[in-house]
DNA sequence: GCATATTGCATAGTATACTGGTCAATATGT
DNA sequence: ACATATTGACCAGTATACTATGCAATATGC
């Protein structure tokens, strides 16, 4: 039907998220900073649900090793995307 | 077994990604932007694999109806990280 | 070929994400 | 209970994403 899910609504579940695995690497706010070479204000909105820049949660997903996972999905996409596209 | 894919790697893939999903919709990038309220800038900068923030990201994503798509991918990941951490 | 639209890139001003710091409230561990 | 660590929230200053604009290079359509 039609999109229920609105863009706050993506930033909180981002931060919850985020909050999970810090959880399950044991890293406090402050320690993850410190790995990703930002200040723990970043951290703490970013896992709030406020605005953000892709670097930063580029730098926490490379923490994490996602980042190969997350290229394939984009890539899918795009794949799939340049394949509708043919079709024309 | 390590991570290859670089930050820069994942900008660039989804600028191109959502190039390929404008063109999909025979948009210009100026249409898009005023779809969006944003400027043109901000849309070639997305493009082009700088860095942005998830705001226009979504924003994007919203307006081609990715929003739940997307939301189901990180409530999934998230029980994931949940439920891993209920282990111990 | 030509005219028009679109794109990439640069620049200056504005808005805002990021920084570094502090403090109170809340967890955590002994 | 207590001491310590962590978190959430705020604030002033800095860095940078966003805006608005112009222009050259490249597509697109006739």
């Amino acid at each position: 039907m039609f999109e229920t899910t609105e863009i706050k609504d993506i930033k909180e579940g981002i931060g919850e998220y985020v909050k999970s695995i810090r959880k399950l690497r044991k890293l406090s706010q402050s320690e993850l900073a410190a790995l990703l070479s930002v200040s723990r204000t970043t951290i703490q909105n970013l896992e709030a649900g406020n605005n953000f820049t892709v670097d930063t949660l580029l730098k926490v997903m490379k923490e994490f090793d996602l980042l190969d996972q997350l290229n394939k999905h984009i890539q899918d996409a795009k794949q799939h995307a340049e394949a509708t596209q043919s079709l024309y």
